[in-house]
DNA sequence: TATAATATTGTTATAATATAACAATGCGTT
DNA sequence: AACGCATTGTTATATTATAACAATATTATA
């Protein structure tokens, strides 16, 4: 496995600390806006941003959302799985991640034979 | 709980039928190109199909590759979870929805007391 | 049958999300 | 300074999805 990235480029910093101040998923272009004022003035620098800052686990992306929110697990690894509970009425997401979810999908072996 | 739909419309079926062909996620666009000889010519015509047939639990959509894949359990419900596995190297999909996937989601609470 | 009501389909345009491609800058090393 | 490399900046464009409304088909009922 890779080692992890220890330090944070600039960008990347302005985009963590935005997506840790909120306590909901934040989109890409809400992200944009809300950064501009710092310097980022196109797509493609935040999502840098944010590609880099889920590969290395301070940030999920939630796909059902196309959002991104920060780890809570201060210790959230890779190899753990995480999912998230999402209320369908008001968007509340929570992160589930646990050793139990974990244990069980680590078991998981398809009828192909496949495992996770 | 509404009724579920006992028929599918003209063009549900058609791209039911396209996607069930298919043995792996196909993407929105995807399907438009494939199915045009049938006479479907715009995107909404086909996202519109595509809504129907998740909400009745037809086809599932692999939020994480904006992709959609038939259900194989045959009675697929609602109400039970349904994951994925996915291979990273080879894009494999597989379908993960069992009673203990069900179950153990279903015990789920997180710390601020929310249930799924 | 006529006609109203509803559902489905067709169509154009555009919004929202994401990436390709390349130029410019900064920064440590020789 | 000159090089190598990572990061940033920038423009353009690709991809995914929906809004809005017109046209047609289907069903219900007078």
């Amino acid at each position: 496995m890779a080692q992890k990235q220890e330090y944070l480029s600039k960008n990347q910093k302005i985009v963590l600390d935005h997506i840790e101040k909120a306590n909901q998923p934040l989109k890409a272009y809400s992200i944009l806006f809300n950064v501009q004022k710092k310097g980022l003035k196109a797509a493609p620098q935040v999502y840098r941003a944010l590609d880099k800052l889920v590969e290395i686990g301070k940030i999920h992306k939630v796909e059902s959302r196309n959002a991104f929110v920060a780890c809570k697990n201060s210790n959230c690894v890779v190899s753990n799985a995480t999912a998230f509970s999402i209320c369908e009425s008001c968007e509340k997401v929570t992160e589930i991640n646990n050793s139990k979810l974990s244990k069980y999908l680590g078991n998981f072996e398809d009828n192909s034979g496949m495992k996770y």
